[in-house]
DNA sequence: ATCCTGACTTGATTAGTTCAAGAAAATGCG
DNA sequence: CGCATTTTCTTGAACTAATCAAGTCAGGAT
């Protein structure tokens, strides 16, 4: 189990100061996957009830930048945001509740990470998402081809 | 060159009523790949100066039903639009000015359509995004790991 | 040509996020 | 430990992208 004092030494790492805010959005994002940013606020202030949503906003990008977590957006959401940093794993998004879940890379290490042609860039990433439907929100008749 | 009759045609052929403005909006966004909502306007006021923003995101949302066009949205960029649909290409997008372009598949047809725990999800797309600096913004020392 | 339905215009409204100025708190130092 | 400096948090407003609602207008069928 992760316990304050290893937020704190997360943040101490990562050059931030440390203060309740951080501690319970890094908690909060910790301890609960693919939350959007409403739902951080929420979970932080079941601890700081005073603490405001740019308080949230700016932690969040601050931990953003400093890599303790980790910014997604599928389209047609809101900013959500994870703990899980630096292991180049994707997601799986539905369609219809909008629900996400983790998958690790389905080919290996990072087999994505090649473009047939890049147009010169220069890539650092490659984001997979999944588009379909959940257990729950799938039709009975989903295999069906038409 | 396509021309607006191909456009009328194709708003046809999707059941979809022919009207000025939609086949100003097919219009541009055919001849302008990865445009936002805001050009898109731009692009249509040009023909037809007295289009509402409305009535361009009412033609956008109906020829994305419609799968004429297809709408993409990086995180982080606003909603923008393609002509492409239906080949199953990806995109590369550039971390500091935005610029998109396509890229098609890497490994085939759609390796990536196989994610290795889909959580009892039904999958039907996979989207990958390619993540990093196009070669106007790359800095000459790119390849530095550090 | 006329009617009916769907599309467009106008204007207001929302949600999510960001900006700005001042108050408060965390770290470093004496 | 207490003070100074710097960053962070609070309060309140503002902004942008997108949507909603009511009424007018135009495309396509009869």
């Amino acid at each position: 189990m992760t316990t304050t004092a290893d937020y704190e030494r997360m943040l101490r790492e990562a050059a931030l100061r440390v203060t309740r805010p951080r501690v319970a959005v890094l908690s909060a994002v910790h301890e609960n996957a693919h939350a959007d940013t409403d739902s951080i606020i929420g979970l932080v202030r079941q601890g700081l009830p005073k603490v405001s949503h740019q308080a949230v906003y700016d932690v969040l990008r601050a931990l953003t930048v400093a890599g303790l977590v980790r910014r997604i957006q599928p389209m047609g959401s809101v900013a959500r945001y994870e703990a899980r940093v630096g292991d180049n794993h994707h997601h799986v998004v539905c369609r219809s509740c909008g629900e996400i879940h983790d998958v690790d890379c389905s080919v290996g290490a990072a087999p994505c990470l090649t473009a047939s042609d890049t147009h010169g860039f220069v890539i650092d990433e490659a984001e997979v998402i999944y588009w379909g439907f959940c257990a729950s929100c799938a039709p009975e008749s989903a295999e069906e081809p038409h």
